[in-house]
DNA sequence: TGTGACATGTAATATGTTACATGATTGA
DNA sequence: TCAATCATGTAACATATTACATGTCACA
């Protein structure tokens, strides 16, 4: 039995990639692409440019393993997960979750709550308006989404939509707060 | 009265940089590094390797400008916001806020739900206990930060604070909701 | 015949991460 | 005097982004 030696850490997007094999192999590095392409999550852009280099890594790495398969001209890569591959998912998903996975957390909107004093009183509520309809027209969005995954009988995708959905009418219920205390502060314009 | 010419858009730590300028300054970009290492979003680690470059790439564009001074042989160089800077900033903040900033999110604890075919569902339980115990405690520790904010008369880092206790809250109600259909899938173990 | 989805990649670019390195000042 | 904090940076590294480039196949 062969010692593994330490190797750099699984990057996030290597991590979420390796997750998609598991569920939907063998398949394509490009099913993979649109996967990420079509997530509810928009954290990763789903770039070939990102993508490909990081199953080619996952192959090196002995994680996953393709095979190459012609259907007429056309040549394609099917991957599936290898016993280390799942070892590795298995591992990422017992305990102990990193505190740093715990406590992260980014929203583009509030990072620019720190700015507002840029603006006078009224462009504030502007600003806050703003984000309030967009994010209840996504909430809306992401509600119908995640209804379809419900139907589709895929578990865990459906219970991911729903996290988004969480996340974003909190987001909702925090930009009405916002603008209440924006409106107590307000007081007279520029 | 000069054109500005097309040039690369600004990233988001340049951007939050920014806003931070405009709140503290005059001030260092050391203290413009601790404030994001203080930060209740985790999302910029604030590293001297990120942040000092960034600093001078906005003094490069003429967005802050900074004042070398000396105390006793102790130097610091104290950065301000520019005209330009603030007119950049409130580019940033007024209409129209973009779809991806909107749409954007990620919870790393999310993203290992999609994986989960690869435990058990004795070990699926224990993953969502585990994730459910820690973000408890999450939210304790930023409703505490965050009380605090809001003593010390900040109203925007309180509204930010505010901003993320709410994500945190919203987690554990989803993290409920998936035990609960863990639960009732569950049936046998492996 | 042409469009769009499938499929695979590369190149240029920049940004951010960790780790290293240095030195002054403050306060216990 | 020692540790922590203030303060400024650099080097190596990997990763992700956008844009480009190519070609097949299904179908309308």
């Amino acid at each position: 039995m062969v010692k593994s030696r330490r190797t750099r850490e699984l990057s996030r997007l290597e991590l979420a990639a390796l997750g998609l094999v598991l569920t939907g192999g063998p398949c394509t590095a490009y099913w993979v692409q649109r996967q990420f392409q079509e997530s509810l999550s928009s954290f990763f852009s789903g770039s070939a440019g990102a993508v490909y280099p990081a199953i080619e890594r996952l192959e090196q790495r002995g994680l996953i393993e393709g095979r190459t398969s012609r259907n007429g001209e056309r040549v394609s890569r099917q991957y599936k997960l290898t016993a280390g591959g799942k070892k590795t998912l298995r591992r990422w998903l017992l305990p102990p979750l990193p505190a740093e996975d715990i406590a992260f957390t980014m929203d583009p909107v509030r990072t620019r709550i720190f700015s507002l004093s840029a603006l006078s009183p009224s462009e504030r509520l502007r600003f806050v308006d703003e984000a309030l309809a967009k994010t209840r027209r996504r909430v809306e969005e992401v509600r119908d989404d995640t209804e379809l995954l419900g139907q589709s009988g895929d578990l865990y995708s459906y219970l991911g939509g729903l996290g988004v959905l969480h996340e974003a009418e909190a987001r909702v219920r925090w930009l009405e707060e916002v603008r209440a205390a924006l409106q107590e502060e307000g007081g007279s314009d520029d």
